[in-house]
DNA sequence: ACCCCGTGATACATTTTTGTCTCACAAGAT
DNA sequence: ATCTTGTGAGACAAAAATGTATCACGGGGT
């Protein structure tokens, strides 16, 4: 059974986030193919980056059109949003988290472009919650999307590490990114 | 002027930090010495890189230790310590966060071995925040660490694009890591 | 003025990675 | 049974990164 071409670009883009540099021969090895066969389907590094960016921005795209709330919506129908949208996210950023950051990447213009789109799309989403009053108005609406994407990968990263379950990963984060590590008597 | 062995190992991790591929020529560029000079104090790549990793446990181990308190601290003294321990990781974090995932870092037993110690020893700290009831009891204590790590470094993402003010970062960390991002009136 | 030291620049060999090609082979379809 | 299709393995060339060596230059100290 040979894995289908988004099995193969899960499995290259897993062993790519925890090691950007890695060659080729061995993010094939770690999909459990041969280097020719990841060749046959994107010839070159570029264009193998370039569909784990894609594969990226669709995925993280898709989260997004779920968790978006129309103009008029009630304030109680945000936190559950941001819930689904956590819940989503945690999978696809243990993947995929680090396209964002990846300067080979960001050199497409095109997918740079891509990358800024979907940051501004994101931005409204917080910043709707914002004017909903469920989060707070006193941090830039860019924070509040980044602080996510931090915890989320700090979470994987222990996953990997084996320090917390997968399963653990919404709570932790959910925790954390609504109300902070401090008990709550202060 | 020449830049010191620990300013040029600073610009060296700055711009290793946002790109762990970079060629070594790249590196010595943007260190402003040739690839020679690099060369010269640092052999080899693994060499640097290990160099970058010694600094990046010295100067956290430093904070770790200012940060520490006595066994028998009073409750009201973890704050404050807290404070000054993410005042000072977050210009760390900046240019060595990355060492502690480098893959190429890690496979250093040494190097490893007082990554893992500085590990526990962080963990100690948050775990003590907890005893003394400042902290949520309820979430792994290595949870508390990735998590503020995973801020400082979104926080630190964000002060390279420019989004936030290198002043600000205190404030966002502090402000999530401590009651999070969601409004009080919960 | 002279010497020393470290630097930048350059050239070069070596190693690693990448991209291309060929071929034997196995699974599945016909 | 045969054919088709895509794979793994390997050889190979090209490119990139790395490590080594040499040399001219310039500032600082003597």
């Amino acid at each position: 059974m040979l894995p289908s071409d988004s099995a193969l670009l899960d499995a290259a883009a897993q062993h790519l986030s925890r090691n950007r540099s890695a060659a080729l021969g061995e993010v094939a090895r770690a999909a459990g193919v041969s280097r020719a066969t990841l060749h046959r389907r994107w010839p070159t590094r570029e264009a193998l980056l370039r569909a784990v960016g894609e594969r990226s921005i669709a995925v993280v795209d898709e989260l997004l059109a779920e968790a978006e709330l129309p103009a008029d919506a009630a304030p109680e129908a945000f936190d559950p949003a941001l819930d689904r949208f956590i819940d989503g996210l945690a999978p696809a950023i243990h993947l995929y988290g680090f396209t964002c950051y990846e300067p080979q990447l960001l050199a497409d213009p095109e997918l740079s472009a891509d990358v800024r789109a979907q940051d501004e799309r994101a931005l409204r989403f917080f910043a709707h919650g914002q004017r909903l009053g469920r989060l707070r108005p006193d941090l830039p609406a860019a924070w509040l999307w980044h602080s996510l994407w931090g915890l989320l990968e700090s979470a994987a990263y222990g996953v990997d590490e084996g320090q917390f379950g997968r399963r653990e990963v919404r709570r932790l984060v959910t925790t954390t990114y609504r109300t902070g590590n401090q008990t709550e008597s202060h």
